[in-house]
DNA sequence: ATGTATGCAAAACATTTGCACCTGG
DNA sequence: CCAGGTGCAAATGTTTTGCATACAT
């Protein structure tokens, strides 16, 4: 049940939110802007203001929920957190994300923070490129 | 001459675009906002609209003679091109911007592009962190 | 001269917020 | 019951655009 994962976030089981999650859950693709997130309910009939959206993603973000990345679409998406952290790879043709985890990668990147003196808190990783499809359909 | 520069772009060399590249040229620190570059030329006694300073940055990304980078203040930072391609280590509390390479994770950027069968273009590294000085002090 | 650039104001977007009403525990 | 959550509309902040005027070549 859902409602145990809002509640152990500190946030009340209210049908919005228990709705949200639902939606994240079953994403394919898994990234979602936050008016995909609202046309998916409208779509599922339920009601929930735009506003809304953004004020339970921005909590679920806070609780570790779910991950917000900026790519270069000028709107934010979100993606729910299953497993562990992983960077990602966009096709700028078709909007395709593939996930990705490299240790290397990873253990270069706390080397540099290292060296430059910085405690490093996160960081973001996107290669922007064209996938097999896009790359072979001749437009 | 910076002129020749803006020919050789294809762009005519108008006095706000030398203004603005100029500005660009003397950054300290290198990355500036659209606004910041505003900023600089009203402190220079130079009168150029921020939209026009929207509209030269965009053609000069174009041009490849900036770079615009989204880092997570929601704002677009810009800096001028010079040498080569790097990433950026940025300080969640002061802001600060350090520029570094890595061959290795740029190799791996490429394998790992290739494995999912993507042509890669490009891609965007930040790291988010606390710098020496910000750490250090206690609030 | 003439095609481009610019400035200004207005529009467009994504996101946030104020406030009166509703709801979960 | 009542703190906290929601919907709506309005505000915000950034970036873009339409259009009449000004400028580089």
């Amino acid at each position: 049940m859902d409602s145990q994962e809002l509640k152990r976030a500190g946030l009340k089981a209210t049908l919005p939110r228990l709705r949200i999650l639902e939606i994240l859950e079953r994403a394919d693709p898994r990234h979602m802007t936050a008016e995909d997130v609202y046309k998916a309910l409208l779509d599922h009939g339920e009601d929930v203001g735009l506003a809304t959206i953004y004020r339970v993603l921005t909590q679920f973000e806070a609780a570790g929920l779910v991950s917000r990345h900026n790519f270069e679409s000028g709107q934010a998406v979100f993606e729910i957190n299953r497993g562990r952290h992983h960077d990602h790879i966009v096709c700028m043709q078709c909007g395709k994300v593939e996930e990705f985890v490299d240790e290397v990668i990873e253990q270069h990147q706390r080397d540099i923070a290292g060296r430059y003196g910085f405690e490093l808190i996160e960081h973001s990783l996107v290669l922007y490129g064209k996938c097999r499809q896009c790359a072979s359909r001749k437009n």
